[in-house]
DNA sequence: AACTATTTATAAGA
DNA sequence: TTCTTATAAATAGTT
């Protein structure tokens, strides 16, 4: 938000780091007072620098706020065991994974539809250099304007899910995934007919 | 920040409120990503809304943080703590929400980039309809295809790589919770590094 | 849930 | 480091 735009990365001069820290640190202080005073919510920041020294804002308090966040997620099982707290967070997880896939399963249908669009968006308009083109393309850009417009809401709405439950995330086990490039056929071919 | 500057006072209208507690809760947690990310801190906020329903956000998580924060001595690592194997699995999980989010972002742009895209095309077709309406849609229709093409790679992509990291999870929020509230505010700073 | 008009937050600079 | 300034972002009021 200044003279430039910066890439979200960690920012590799020493000295600059600090500064961004040190500005950052404070909106993100009064960011937080401005959220609790405005809608009277209570809220905890404690931020740990690269080198280990804490920052913290509370409203009213961090300790009371860190605490009770801390017992209400041991409380379900027993004495604050780190064992059952860990299970109950990997239930809830894999509930979230269950929901995830489903979404990615309809975005899949979607990105077939959208391979078969765009290979009829292509070769007609090419072939026929003459004649109905116009007419061919505009019924075509309609076709995809609408699957489009459907695909860009999901992608929209997946995007607000994921961003809200940045509270909290996940996890993954393997970094390296082997991507599967394969164009499978769709079954229905709503599109372009 | 928006059409009117407003008072720092708690918003009274119970609907409006509950609007701007969303808003600046994700804008909040958005800033809190970014400076994790930007330097490389370690970050933990806690938000009860006026309900005391919870909601966090934490790079690498919350417990940790807050853990850490509560103990502020010896709570480095104990020898063989499930623990410890565990914050790292955390920490891979965060790495790899960075990336997902970075992707959404990209997407996201995407799809304005189409909005204007489709607009153009299906504007300007229409409105000259004698002299070039076939070389107009032709270059549209191009156009569209090419970011067609991207973006229909990047949706792919971003869906097998969720699918793979199937093996995790996210989030967290919990359920409701009655609040007491105080009103009063700690702040503690100590210089940077 | 989307869209602007404005207000804020800030990346660079001094 | 603190202050200033040009821009990028966040978001209040609307629809």
């Amino acid at each position: 938000m200044g003279r430039r735009k910066i890439e979200m990365k960690m920012v590799k001069d020493s000295s600059s780091r600090q500064v961004t820290f040190s500005k950052r640190r404070t909106g993100l202080f009064k960011k937080a007072n401005e959220l609790a005073t405005l809608c009277g919510a209570e809220i905890g920041v404690i931020v740990f620098s690269p080198g280990g020294k804490p920052f913290s804002f509370g409203h009213p308090n961090v300790e009371s706020i860190a605490d009770r966040f801390l017992n209400q997620e041991g409380s379900k099982s027993k004495a604050g065991s780190s064992n059952s707290k860990n299970d109950e967070t990997v239930e809830r997880l894999s509930q979230q994974l269950d929901d995830l896939n489903k979404k990615l399963e309809a975005e899949k249908k979607r990105g077939h539809m959208l391979d078969k669009a765009i290979l009829k968006a292509k070769g007609l308009p090419l072939k026929s250099k003459a004649p109905n083109v116009h007419e061919l393309s505009q019924a075509d850009l309609q076709k995809m304007k609408e699957s489009l417009e459907q695909l860009r809401e999901k992608v929209k709405a997946r995007a607000c899910e994921m961003e809200a439950s940045s509270s909290l995330l996940l996890l993954a086990n393997e970094p390296d995934i082997e991507t599967d490039r394969t164009v499978a056929k769709t079954e229905r071919e709503t599109l372009f007919d």
